[in-house]
DNA sequence: GTATATGCAAAACTTTTGCATCCTT
DNA sequence: AAGGATGCAAAAGTTTTGCATATAC
């Protein structure tokens, strides 16, 4: 399904901007971008856009299920491309990389500690804060932009 | 070990605002609470506090090990007092209720996740988001206060 | 008495909203 | 042509900071 097609799926008028966030997040090595990070990026890129446009896509997009939404430590949200399998996220307190995981086991115990309390789980939002172990991690400082 | 003493242990003086939000994370019903909230709840104890201090005291505190912050769904920080035992949180769809939980498998496949990339985990959050399945769930809706 | 803590006000930062104009269909 | 989308500016909400005063030790 291209693009175009994709958005008009979920009801939305096709427009540059919506293109632009879009195909941003689809070719971006950064997964994970928050609405300023998007706004720098596309002005940078020449697109004509104001931060507010950004926000409404990004909420849009995510109540479409295109992008999800997260709150990592800090204030701000960043949001990243739903792809094909869900996974959960590994930050790495010495340069703020995120690595992303799936583990079966840890999905099924969620659903059952949730039905042992009579609750059906919905959503889920796991983050492991950890440190690299690798000698000479070649790793930034978290601080750093990517 | 009293109050005043866990003040000084961690190094900060013994001042009125200090010991009524340690004494508001003990004594109240409700486990998770904003700034905000600590604030309001303060001032209508009749508490002289400004909102400033409150944020101040809940960063001092967090950075001590007292308390916990978390970042649930939505913009503000919640705080949390950290008891004897780590927990996860199972927050209610329906009502916005916070359970907590602790799964010791669920435990383990996050430090053996971490492991096999070179990790070693820090810390972590888990939050399930949920559905009661319990027939006529008398929960109040979510945005209700608690 | 000295260093720290506080309250207030102002600022900084993130996100949302009002509105006139522009663009997609 | 009509309704939705955009950009800008202003507003709203959350958190931080500057500073004079007050408090703990």
């Amino acid at each position: 399904m291209s693009r175009s097609e994709e958005l008009k799926t979920i009801g939305l008028k096709v427009t540059t901007p919506r293109l632009r966030i879009l195909n941003l997040f689809e070719t971006s090595p950064r997964r994970h971008l928050s609405a300023e990070e998007v706004y720098r990026q596309l002005t940078a890129d020449g697109v004509d856009i104001g931060l507010a446009t950004v926000y409404r896509v990004l909420t849009q997009f995510e109540q479409a299920g295109l992008l999800e939404r997260h709150h990592f430590e800090g204030d701000r949200a960043v949001f990243e491309l739903r792809r094909a399998g869900h996974h959960d996220h590994l930050v790495c307190l010495q340069c703020g990389r995120v690595e992303e995981f799936y583990d079966e086991a840890i999905e099924r115990r969620q659903d059952q500690v949730a039905a042992d309390r009579g609750f059906a789980v919905v959503d889920h939002q796991l983050y492991l804060y950890a440190e690299c172990r690798t000698p000479n991690c070649p790793h930034r400082h978290r601080d750093a932009p990517a």
